[in-house]
DNA sequence: GTTGCGACTTTGAGTCGTCAAAGACAAAAT
DNA sequence: ATTTTGTCTTTGACGACTCAAAGTCGCAAC
């Protein structure tokens, strides 16, 4: 039983590693976790003794298979939590990644199966984040077409939201671009990086990096 | 922000002080808590020093008007919280206090509300211990008529459970003596401490500690 | 009154997660 | 080759929570 500590190291490592052999930089992990470097060279230590990772002095962390599906559970708490707060608590989906961070180290394995029940099994948070099965290895990575690189002129339609900040979220409440949402990127400058695109009820502009956190698919 | 464990004293003592004025003993909370008498020491003069309770040495432990508002707020979550499980995610009422003993401390405000809108303001949960209002500032206590102490051969209708644990529960269960239920004592004997009830659907026996622990009322 | 006993407090120590600051290292720049 | 730079590790320390064991207190019984 980890700490909730332990399962957020777990849980950034996870989000920042596509391929299982993936090593995650330590840096990396102190930004996502918020802490000093020491502080990473100190917990990943233990976490490997644990054999919950592997730790590549200077060089980074590797999740082993224990590690890895521990840290699938957590997303698949963080993101059911996620889905159940909005849809039947009816909460604001830009709070919700909040609230679940909490949650999901407090919620026991019993709960979690009533709230996947109640909501008939969902694929996908209120961001598009698809939901790891129970019997998952892997986390699908979001690398699919974005606003960013799909092309102009074509019809699609908003998959995923690949950044959860409250703001962010905002500005695609406010424009419209949330998931299952029709849009078509009229025009896109790299010199100046602009991205405008058109949907139901009007314009949306956005710059490059942030286009490339709205992943699209072609309806 | 207190702590968990900050919050699981504060708990403690709120439900073992009716009266606002009423000292509970270290040794009392040592056994609640599970931790070693001298642990207790350590943590009550932390929270006496953050102004959360008096302490009165080799005497025991007050609340301040901060401490038992916190500690109704907790109260107020654990029971909206069981609630919740028990009338929505339909689990089993014998668990949910287990799990609500860790959502507790993990449930925002935000969601409280929604929860308690979600579930009409109730004003007792499944064991019929009355849920705290937002603004109570004091614990109504369960000092009512009892399965030891009521008349026999009356009718009576069981107000409350006064044990959560499991094992407990699963007797209250199996015998049907649940909140609600209709209920006559037809014999009860000091001497050797057996009280026997009927209700719908049979008869039950128990002894006179635990009878005291169902709280009943003239129906 | 002294004694005994049970309840409470103190002390010394350990774990967990954290920081600041100093040290070590590797890769890039000169 | 040497220096620089940036990243990573080590070290010493601290706060929160805990225990075991030794010490202290108050009171009831003798």
């Amino acid at each position: 039983m980890p700490t909730s500590t332990v399962e957020n190291y777990l849980k950034a490592i996870l989000v920042r590693s596509s391929d299982s052999d993936e090593v995650v930089a330590m840096g990396v992990l102190a930004e996502a976790l918020d802490v000093t470097p020491g502080t990473v060279t100190t917990m990943v230590k233990s976490m490997a003794s644990r054999g919950l990772l592997e730790h590549l002095p200077r060089e980074g962390v590797r999740l082993t298979p224990e590690g890895r599906s521990h840290a699938l559970a957590v997303v698949r708490k963080h993101r059911l939590v996620e889905t159940f707060l909005v849809q039947v608590l009816k909460m604001d989906w830009k709070e919700v990644h909040q609230e679940a961070e909490a949650l999901e180290h407090a919620i026991s394995d019993t709960v979690l199966l009533r709230i996947d029940e109640l909501l008939g099994y969902p694929s996908a948070d209120p961001h598009g984040d698809p939901i790891p099965s129970r019997k998952s290895t892997l986390l699908e990575r979001g690398r699919g077409v974005t606003l960013a690189t799909c092309d102009l002129m074509k019809p699609f339609r908003v998959e995923r939201i690949l950044d959860q900040s409250t703001p962010f979220l905002e500005y695609i409440q406010k424009t419209g671009l949330k998931p299952g949402a029709k849009v078509k990127v009229s025009s896109r400058d790299r010199a100046s990086g602009v991205v405008r695109c058109d949907l139901k009820g009007g314009e949306a502009t956005l710059g490059l990096p942030e286009a490339a956190k709205i992943e699209v698919k072609a309806s």
